[in-house]
DNA sequence: CGACTTACGTTGATCACCGAACAAAGAAGC
DNA sequence: GCTTCTTTGTTCGGTGATCAACGTAAGTCG
């Protein structure tokens, strides 16, 4: 037998947690602070003093009297500690520097296929980040932590891949390690589609319990936050949608050896395959796009029947999980509005009203560097989660 | 922005956490509670009197020696704690009492039909508790929680059910505030899907993160265990996977308005209209099980393909969710050697290597009575949840 | 039958946290 | 412009939870 855990307690007051509802905007100044944790004053301010000795906090301008002192506005101290977020792609690598308030100093996007393997591409990666923060003038030591996207399975509490199918000699390669030397920094590898997923909900959705990030590019895939944080499941593979199966496309052959896949009928590739057979001349999800956007009615058609192919699948997922928000994004949700036509319309028709009544189906918010943007909310959230904080102070007793 | 939350941390040492540790077996003596919290011997002693004198815990019998002094042994002291768990189905009310250990005391089975509506219902289960706790000899004032599995959806935190299609008169009824007055104990209302999940998982893979448990009974359910927890979704109503569509059978009308779903052409209902359309009288899951053990090959081969059909739809799942455990009860699991045949059969052949390469599918191993003592489990956890010991033990300082 | 090992209680010291008093800094009223 | 009030934040002694060290209990081992 087993009894719930631990945790879900009420707010408590170490030193970590207090940074934390400060990084949140929580709390705001002192006095907040004793109200939401139930701490007394003079224990808040002492935490606070020894966050700001650290480093971690600062004190910036007064806020607005409310008949009495105006308060001392807290926020993070950014200057010192700042994250990198790194996007790794089949043929691309972005870079994305932020400090741990989540705002963006630099990026850097280059072009590098993920097939030269481990070394080659991190030590690329490794490159990019140094010039970043040579670029936004930040010190090396500052740099934190890094968060990794990959398009593959991954095993979170590792950083290795794990099997991943277009990833050519990356299969267990311990990621962490190769940056050991390199930075004082801890390393964060997770799948490309869940930091799309993370960086989506805590910008445009944080209140949410559950979300559903699903990216339609040259595959499909999808990210899935369950009670505010990411679902991994048991191996880390959770949320690989694209080779569920569809219904009447069993003629439809997918690379996995299967048929009637998901990304076999609906995928950008199979949308350029199928517009090229029509006359029309398409590789890339991104051809695909080209097409719609230049008015042409087949490529249109086909966005539009793959959204009905993608909300078949999602209308089950809805059923099963029962999310509150939807969020296409991907290349080919730069069409979104004949996608998610499609997708809504499916969904709509075959969930159960409960599950849809409140639920919100919408295209991402989030630009191209959404990957390497939720890589650096790994890193961040990683760095400044309470214990690790703790950790921190208690080994620096300053 | 949102950091992680603050909970997961080392595990901490409030009175409801020594008790919890103790419950779970995961120390059984003072010394085994000092090294797992970290707290001092001395601390640990004096959490563990708190205990005792609040008549939660009890010693036992001295412990093995290891070469000294033998430890005593503790463990969760039974007596003056009970809690009821209840199941209530379409036609029937099953009632248990259990110990806060999770010992059966006590069970009650009988027939009433829950469009009898709430009231008349409730009054019924309430009889039955006081039925129990007199056959077992308990005070009244021993029981301390009372958990009740409903089928359809609940909304778990206020205990109402929300749009359920089978429990006519219940839509948004308080159930919890009908106890109020007739006991001092809470009220833990949920789908009986989820009530079972947690059973099985409680008993049967307690160390497992992630768990679906699929009931395929009249209609097909699932419950989902997630992280060890009971996922419930935004509305409380994942797991309904018994709408999601199937391939190939567009004809098949459900009572949803669409066609095609799961449990349109491989529940109970469907397989029994079915046999009889083909020439064998048959109302009800459990008649389709009677034709499958009466050597009906007909029945066989249906049930065969209604394994097939669900594997279908959990073979989505697994990839999407990727958990290690899929258990199969309800009725029809009954004869899960052809049931499951179908289910593994298709499960491997569509889903991803990496999510099958360990995953367990298995028949339950909890009996008729699985519900009932599932809520009974909830209704325990509840009571014995850190949170509750803390307020309970702040309340009577003894 | 002592030496050793492990378990548990006792006790003074320590440290985290609290609450009350005090200081700071503005608003409101005259 | 002054006093009074309100809210914020700090200082400081007091209190209680927790700890580490020691002492005692109760076994095993040679």
């Amino acid at each position: 037998m087993t009894f719930g855990s631990a945790d879900e307690r009420t707010v408590a007051g170490s030193p970590g947690d207090v940074l934390t509802l400060i990084g949140t905007g929580s709390a705001t100044t002192r006095a907040d602070l004793a109200k939401v944790t139930g701490l007394a004053r003079s224990t808040v301010s002492q935490r606070v003093d020894a966050l700001i000795e650290h480093g971690l906090v600062e004190e910036t301008d007064n806020g607005e009297s409310t008949g009495g002192r105006p308060p001392r506005r807290l926020r993070l101290h950014t200057a010192g500690h700042v994250v990198a977020g790194v996007d790794l792609g089949a043929t691309h690598c972005r870079t994305v520097l932020l400090d741990i308030g989540g705002t963006v100093l630099a990026t850097r996007e280059d072009t590098i296929p993920i097939a030269e393997g481990p070394e080659a591409v991190l030590a690329h990666a490794d490159e990019r980040i140094k010039g970043l923060l040579a670029e936004a003038g930040r010190a090396p030591a500052t740099l934190k932590a890094i968060g990794i996207g990959v398009p593959g399975p991954v095993e979170h509490a590792t950083g290795r891949p794990n099997n991943p199918p277009i990833m050519p000699g990356w299969n267990e390669y311990p990621v962490p390690e190769f940056f050991a030397g390199r930075h004082d920094a801890a390393v964060l590898v997770d799948n490309d589609v869940n930091v799309m997923a993370l960086g989506e909900h805590r910008n445009a959705f944080p209140g949410t319990g559950y979300l559903l990030f699903v990216k339609v590019g040259t595959g499909i895939g999808c990210g899935v936050v369950a009670g505010g944080r990411l679902h991994r499941g048991a191996q880390g593979s959770a949320g690989d949608i694209g080779h569920i199966r569809v219904s009447g496309h069993d003629d439809a052959g997918c690379r996995c050896g299967n048929s009637a896949c998901l990304e076999a009928v609906a995928g950008g590739a199979a949308l350029a395959r199928r517009l090229t057979e029509l006359g029309y001349p398409a590789e890339t999800g991104a051809d695909v796009v080209a097409l719609v956007q230049s008015g042409n009615t087949q490529a249109l058609r086909l966005v539009r029947e793959a959204g009905r192919l993608i909300g078949e699948v999602l209308a089950g997922l809805v059923n099963f999980f029962n999310p509150e928000v939807i969020v296409i994004g991907g290349a080919l949700a730069r069409v979104h509005d004949h996608l998610l036509a499609g997708i809504r319309e499916t969904i709509y028709r075959r969930s159960l009203p409960l599950a849809t009544h409140h639920l919100v189906i919408t295209p991402s918010r989030t630009g191209v560097d959404a990957a390497a943007f939720g890589a650096g909310l790994l890193a961040i959230e990683h760095y400044l989660a309470p214990d690790n904080i703790n950790r921190i102070m208690e080994a620096l007793p300053s």
